[in-house]
Order: C-alpha cells, then sequence, then structure tokens
DNA sequence: TTTT
DNA sequence: TTTT
C-alpha cells in the first residue's frame, strides 16, 4: 500500500557541523538538533517543557551549506524523512536500530548572532573577505537564505 | 528560540494494537507502523526498496479509536510529534534513548481489507450485529471515517 | 526573511483529469480535489460538515502519472505548494488573483474502485492489453503504487 | 474517504493585524502573510523570485497572541488548513469564492526587529514598562515564545 | 552526546 | 520485533 513519511522540524543545532565526503565524492553531514516543546500540565499545573534531539543527516549540497553556513545554536527548519538505521552491537551481540531523519531542504532561520558560522576561517581567508564587496561571504548566505526550502537542489550521485 | 516538531506518516500496521490504561484511566496504544519507500538507483540502475518501521503512541479517544478499528496489515495517515524516550539500559549499565512518534491525529486509509478491525469478536456479538440497523458496528466505523484527521479530540487528562 | 510553503492534501478527485502539452512538450494537468472536513460543533450540538474544493497543477511526469491513474471519486495524497495567481478580469476590469496547490508529489490511496481509472482508452488498446502478461496496464499501476511519494521525478523541463 | 488538510508556511506579515470580535466574544484576526520562493530557472539560466500572499484567519486565543505580538514584516510560522470561501459578487451576481487557510498554530520566527510589535502603545505604557522586572511586556514576549506551536490553546467558544 |  |  501507499507509504507518506515527511517530517517538518525547527529547532537549535547542538553542536557545529562537520561536513565528510564518501567514496564517490557525495557530501555527508550530521546536523545534532535540539527541538524543544514546551506545555501546560493541568494536572501539576505548571509549565513543562521538555527537548527531543535528532539526528538529521543530510547529503549533497544541503550537507556542504549546512556545514558551511551552521553552527551549534543556529535556529534552522528542517524538511526530510524519517529513516531506520540498524547494526549489531558488537558489545552486547544484539541487534540495534535508531531512527534519524534524512533532511532533504534547509531553510536558516535566523537565531543565534545573525551571521551563521563564519563562511570561513584562517588569517589568509580574512584578507580575501577585506578585499572587495563582490563574492564577499554575506553574498553567499543571502544567496542561502533566498534560496529557500524548495531550492531545487538535484543530488544525482546520491544513491538513495 | 521557537520550535516545530510534526511528524506525517501514511504506513500499515505491523501488529494488532493493544489498549493499555495508565492509574489515572487515560488509555495509551503503542503503535507499530510499515513505512515503505522506494526509489530508483540511478548508480546501481535499479530499483530499491526500504522500509522504516515506526513506533507510534496514541494517548486518550485516540487510543481507544485505534484499539478498536486498526488491525496488522491497515494503512492508517498518523500526524503527530517526534519524542525521545530516555532510560537506563539494565544490562549494560548505558544510558539509552530512542525516537517514538506521538500521534495527535489518526486517519484511517481503508487498507487491508474495508471494515478494519472486526469491532468486537465472539459468538454473542455476531448475534448483536445482526440484531439491527441502529448502533451496528458499522455505523461506529463511519463515524470514525467521517471524524477525519481533525476530530477534535480533547485530552484533558492527558498530561503532555 | 526566510519561507517556506508547504500543504498536504488527501481528498477525492472531482473530474477526470485531462493532460495538456504546453509549448516546449512539458505536460501539465489541473486536478480538482475536494477536501472533507467534518467535526462536532458544540454550540449547536451537532456534527457538521464542510467540503474545501482545491485547484491543484501537477507538472510533468507527475501530470502524465495522474492523467493516466487518477479519475473521479478516487482518493490520492497531494504534497505541494500554495501559488497565487493573478489576471485582470476583462468583464469588471479588475484584478483577481486566486490560490491554487502545485502539486509536487502525489500518492494514490485506492479509493472508489481499486484499479483507478483504466490505464488505457479504446478498442486498439483493448487489443494490447490482452496481448501478453508483460507491462500488462496493472504492472504499470503497481510500479506507480510502489513509487510512492518520494519517487524523485526530476522536471528538468519545467521552468518553475 | 478519509481527508486530510495540513498547511505549513513561513512568510512575512503583510500588514500590523488587527484583531476583531465576533458575537459571542471570540477574538477573530485576519493575517496577510507574504510567502516567498526563488529559483533557479534553467531555461532562461537566471534566478527567479515569486511571492505568495496568503490570507490566514486565526480564531480564540491564537486571534489574540496575533494581534499583541506580530506585525508588519514580522516572520511567522503557521499551521493551519485550506478552507473555502464562498459568497455571491453583488457587482455581477455571480458566485465567487476563495481559499484562505485557517491557521491552527502559529510559532514567531523572530524577524524584523526582535521585540515583536511593542506590546502596547502610549506614554503611559512607557512608564510601566520601567516600573519594575514582573510581569513586564517582555514576559509575556517570553511566554509566547515559550509556547511554540504545540500549545494546546482550547477555544471551545469556536464553533468550527 | 546535546540547543535556546 | 515487524507491514504491503
Amino acid at each position: 500500500m501507499a507509504s507518506f513519511n515527511k517530517v517538518i522540524l525547527v529547532g537549535n543545532v547542538t553542536r557545529d557541523p562537520e561536513v565528510k565526503y564518501i567514496n564517490n565524492g557525495t557530501a555527508v553531514t550530521d546536523l545534532g538538533l535540539a527541538v524543544n516543546r514546551s506545555w501546560f500540565d493541568k494536572q501539576q499545573n505548571q509549565r513543562r517543557e521538555e527537548t527531543t534531539f535528532v539526528d538529521v543527516t543530510l547529503w549533497g549540497r544541503q550537507a556542504e551549506v549546512a556545514g558551511e553556513y551552521l553552527s551549534k545554536g543556529r535556529s534552522v527548519l528542517i524538511e526530510g524523512r524519517l529513516q531506520l538505521d540498524s547494526w549489531d552491537d558488537r558489545e552486547t551481540g544484539k541487534k540495534r536500530s535508531k531512527l534519524r531523519v534524512i533532511g532533504e531542504n534547509m531553510t536558516m532561520l535566523g537565531g543565534r548572532g545573525d551571521g551563521g558560522k563564519a563562511p570561513s576561517r584562517g588569517p589568509s581567508n580574512q584578507g580575501q573577505q577585506s578585499s572587495g564587496p563582490s563574492g564577499s561571504p554575506s553574498d553567499a548566505v543571502d544567496s542561502f537564505y533566498d534560496s529557500g526550502p524548495s531550492s531545487n537542489v538535484s543530488d544525482d550521485d546520491v544513491p538513495f
């Protein structure tokens, strides 16, 4: 029968993301996301809060954009799907599995600070930044902002 | 910062759901859901398929409706949110956690068979079913179908 | 600032869809969708119902699949985005506009009947259908069912 | 058959919202939302942009919160459903209809400025603000921020 | 393992 | 631990 699998999250990035590259050169980024919820508990007559920590995996261009512009604390909207990872736990010999979110689209929401992660690091780069207005990091940030969640990134090198 | 947490799934129920009741009488149902995905793997030039198994927890009236009308194999749409359960693994002494979906709304999608789980079982019931048109099980099924995903079930006894 | 635009509908097709082709050969299908809602009106102490009719536009391969497999009455899940059409009303000389949904993904949900629209029409075609088991219409229907909402249809010829 | 009707939008408020009250005292707020999309048009080899303007109606407490904390330019996430309004156009004598979004949940996303609309206006208020830390407007803003999109506002006085 |  |  037909299936549908959609997750939409807004939360805060829990650590600076790191981009990795698999064999065929495709970028992968694992993003930690903290999603808060608060509600009024009528039975205890008090406000309560809980946080759901979600691992989000981004592929291809989305992975690279996350690595460049996201950093710990940033607010981001992720659209994606649930996926079940399964493996054998070597210590216990038992099968284990874990739900994660495969992020298919991403929209930055201007959280902590305004510029996101400094788009590049190291002193030589500082020189580049100050060298002129065209192609400056903020251009890149803007175009990311503009690209929105529907930026049709085609990831033909991603096998799933 | 603001958070948002939304999951929308269509999948097949993996086992007959069982309703339980917690101390204050609130109903809880754990639903196993299989969500399939198939895609064309360009690199291997073949169709591939994967299934994500998701644990869905329903509370209050939704839990009771699931217990009455869902059964193994049925197709259902679940709207809800991700939640992280945490506990100490007694065997390993390690902390563990697991994502699940708290189902906030449910819509049956008429999968295997057409009537869902027989609303009640046993021979005496058969008699009841044939005893008249009013209040028959199919009425109940219809009103469930009609109620749709936006049936504003209020769960004031649910503390979260 | 960042934007996000997501619509997810399950409803019934209100008329047999017709595929058209624009200049560059791209397929377009306008789908009428009826989305029902029923709720209990506490003030009038009765069940009430309302239907929202939505125009959904599909492009590219999704448009062709809709033309082949959807028909009046079928149940379908549409994922897409809101779009505002604007034009000048010749009769009144006023500007008018209308929201529609651009459907980006589609999942058939096995509503009225089980096979959807007969996948082909006309007598010659009948002959083809009976000519052998391989490549039969039901194969096509199955593969559509299997393809799910995440079938990565790439629509490079669609300019938006 | 089953229906489902979900809209999730992030956009900017196009005018200061005004709260109205219907006969039974229920608050209603009409919110104008601008949702941007930008994409790369491969055929014209250039970046393009389009804006969808959506009318969002909020009821009950959500309507009041919008009136207090939203203002022109603010970024907001709206979760809701499509609804079709129908009426007779007196000038042309024709039936007309229009899709709008009924907002069921709202999350402010800290767009233009940081504090949202000043929670109240006029000089006397300035005095109040500086009069003490408890119950200050920023408390109210914070609690709104905290309440998140799942704040279970119950709108028992809303007949739909 | 965690964010605001 | 699993559904179609």
